[in-house]
DNA sequence: ATTCTAGTATACCGTTTGGTATAGTCGCTG
DNA sequence: CAGCGACTATACCAAACGGTATACTAGAAT
């Protein structure tokens, strides 16, 4: 691992536990074993870090959720690869992942909230075009899907953050036959 | 309102849309129409500010939950007055409850979440009890309440979220129908 | 051998931060 | 009116902050 990745899994292991305001320049060179000069030269600002931390963050996670979503299949086969390429993508990098949960309820005029508001948007998007796609299977949406859509990344992000609490004392990973269960939960409050 | 109450909700309000590191002491004071030894007269820290303010929106939401509980209905009731006392939490201080939400899900080693973890903590024993209490209705629980208490919490706060947001651009109370609905719509997922 | 570029270290700067010492002001009580 | 406690304004401070000027090193290209 270079200095560039290195300052990079620095910033979000501290961003994430302290935030965002809370650390000091000083304190990401100090872990990642560098000094400043070298953070500026890579980033040109603290901003400029976080914003390459999340995007970079980011990339991996979405074009998994994006490769999840090819092919034809039906409503239930769709989200349920959804709900495993987010899965991994919590299982693949923990830390960013709970990272981005706690940035998503953070205050809409701080940097942090700014920066990912994009990709919140974005990823939002990509589940709603499911909803909209299988709009006949659902009967009448009166434009639900937003509503769906929410309430499906809030679960998935429900059970994740759940886990991850359970896993500080130990065990618990979640199953594939646990993503079949959280998807059929879902669907029944739906189609009902 | 006097000065003290002043700084409180100027307090929350800062906090909230920027967070707590970003937000100086000085435009606290400033929006407050104040000054710092005002400030700290009353409480004495910038920390000890943020606990105050944290603790006294509490207190009020935390009571409405409790006598929610209180009297032997059944589970659904029991989980219908409670989701109604968190929406009425909701909506008597809409920015105290969005600050709550937002804190839950910091990192756990920065200042405010250090400050609102007993109060999480607290908030989870008194729904888990619910489950507790009304074992016998829910069948074979397998020590389930932990989940089914973190489930019914991360639902209530999902929904008041995305009220949250969909009011922005305009309209969106939480009727009390919708209430029956959204305990109805948590149960089908237990009851199976 | 020399030049160029990417990267890194030392040492520093102006600004802002949380917090305070000092000096009052105001209303109440004796 | 004297004295007291609660409260507030002016002015200030040491420390920490984000960021930078300067100089150096190592490797590749000429």
């Amino acid at each position: 691992m270079n200095n560039r990745e290195k300052i990079i899994e620095c910033a979000v292991e501290l961003f994430y536990r302290k935030g965002y305001d809370a650390v000091a320049v000083q304190e990401i060179v100090e872990a990642a074993g560098v000094t400043k000069p070298t953070l500026y030269h890579y980033f040109g600002s603290k901003y400029g870090l976080l914003t390459q931390a999340v995007y970079e963050k980011y990339q991996i996670f979405h074009q998994d959720v994006e490769a999840a979503m090819e092919g034809s299949k039906d409503l239930v086969q769709t989200l349920q690869d959804v709900a495993r390429a987010y899965i991994n993508g919590y299982r693949r990098d923990e830390q960013a992942y709970m990272w981005f949960i706690s940035l998503m309820y953070a205050g809409k005029e701080s940097a942090p909230y700014e920066v990912i508001r994009p990709m919140v948007q974005e990823q939002f998007r990509q589940i709603r075009d499911i909803f909209l796609k299988h709009g006949k299977q659902l009967g009448n949406m009166r434009g639900r899907q937003d509503q769906y859509a929410l309430g499906f990344i809030g679960l998935l992000h429900h059970y994740i953050y759940y886990r991850y609490l359970e896993k500080q004392d130990g065990s618990g990973d979640i199953s594939d036959g646990e993503i079949y269960e959280i998807v059929h939960q879902f669907l029944y409050g739906i189609y009902v």
